[in-house]
DNA sequence: CGAATAACATGATAAAAATCATGTTTTCTG
DNA sequence: CAGAAAACATGATTTTTATCATGTTATTCG
């Protein structure tokens, strides 16, 4: 991990909600931008707390997670390069309805809420930007729920799997998962017990689809596992 | 329901995601709209078909829900006078995710799509609130993917019935539910099976928290039902 | 390095929830 | 209005999933 540089020479500009915003917004983010890095496991804000801006993530992975009523973890988002976090409780007037916690080494860039709101209000490429971004976690965030209702816990956990595999991507091997996630962050991604989690995991190990190698998975049948996952769209 | 006037005018103004947008801008809507009447049961948009621009509730309810891998539906959403439908799909520009059915009958106001797009670019008041309503959107659907996860159904269907009280309120005696589900849609708002549902139904009813008369439901003792949903927030 | 702790694994059991079956009531429709 | 269809209700059964228990393997940290 480098140095962070400006904001216009960033590499995650274009990749970024900031795809479309004005050079002029830009170079206002670039100066007033504070810089920081979080250590793995490190938290960047807490759920309850009040936000006083928006996080983007020039390296790294971060985890967002709810706390559940009795105090289960349920993680709603995985983050990576590029991804803003933070937003949602800033546009609703909120406080942050979730945890950011660092999966690994993450260099992060935080935008002052002020600043944040005004480009947001001058730019229309940039509020444009935004909505779609919203209106895309709005779709995944439905999806997701009726899948919750409705499909059975193997499934569920394929199909975590693969949206890993979609996130995050495979590493130089091009077999194994770039993330290391515990079995218990897994079953909270799935919203289940770790123990489920695990004895499926296994399930899919002793039919050849995965291999296991304590954090490392590696896909070995993606096809199986989309057949496993039961996904019709 | 009495014939629509016009925008300027409308009842819903400034109790819908319009109560910023410029008088301007409110204008040109009004010049544009198609305001039509929906039959109880009435499809206004089907899930997997393209969005031609957004509906505006003058009066009535919808459903909005999806079709599950397997057929089931699963109602994401629950719409009343003022709410405005379809923003989803045509800020991702994506087709519908999910279908729209009035509930009763219903008068709906239609702003075509390049209209409505236009306007949310001009006007940063408007564009101010869609994104309000989107993260209000995602974080009511966050929360609901946490409850679906980690909840028993009994404490769902308490919470539910709480919710649709929020949405719809009281008839005029207080304290029956101003809507008529069937025991299916409730429990597909549940996200359980239709048995199941009705089943904790008549449970509520024997513990003297609920009183059904058919699809009338009426809320005997709101604090129980509160509890029984085991809410922490 | 080695003890302590956390994570992983797996079997046994219990609880939750879905499904199946059947009968009743309500609603729709000719 | 009567017959058909849909919705509602409830018991019995099966399936799914969580929980509990226990042992093993990794990790952490003094």
């Amino acid at each position: 991990m480098h140095e962070p540089g400006t904001c216009q020479s960033c590499s995650q500009r274009f990749n970024s909600v900031f795809c479309k915003a004005k050079d002029e917004f830009v170079n206002q983010i670039n100066e007033q931008k504070i810089c920081n890095v979080y250590k793995k496991g490190q938290t960047l804000f807490n759920e309850g707390s009040y936000p006083f801006g928006v996080y983007c993530i020039n390296d790294g992975k971060i985890k967002l997670s709810h706390q559940g009523d009795d105090g289960k973890e349920q993680i709603i988002r995985l983050l990576k390069a590029g991804d803003v976090l933070g937003y949602r409780a800033l546009l609703s007037g909120d406080r942050y309805s979730a945890s950011a916690v660092a999966l690994e080494d993450t260099q992060v860039c935080f935008i002052p809420k002020d600043l944040f709101v005004s480009v947001l209000k001058m730019d229309p490429g940039l509020a444009f930007e935004m909505m779609k971004l919203l209106s895309d976690e709005l779709h995944r965030a439905e999806i997701k729920l009726t899948h919750l209702a409705q499909k059975p816990i193997r499934e569920r956990l394929a199909e975590t799997l693969l949206f890993i595999k979609e996130t995050y991507g495979f590493e130089q091997d091009g077999i194994t998962l770039n993330v290391r996630l515990s079995r218990e962050e897994i079953a909270n991604l799935v919203g289940t017990a770790t123990e489920s989690a695990i004895r499926l995991l296994s399930e899919f190990k002793k039919d050849g689809m995965v291999e296991l190698d304590g954090k490392k998975i590696k896909i070995l049948k993606a096809k199986e596992l989309i057949r496993a996952a039961n996904l019709q769209d």
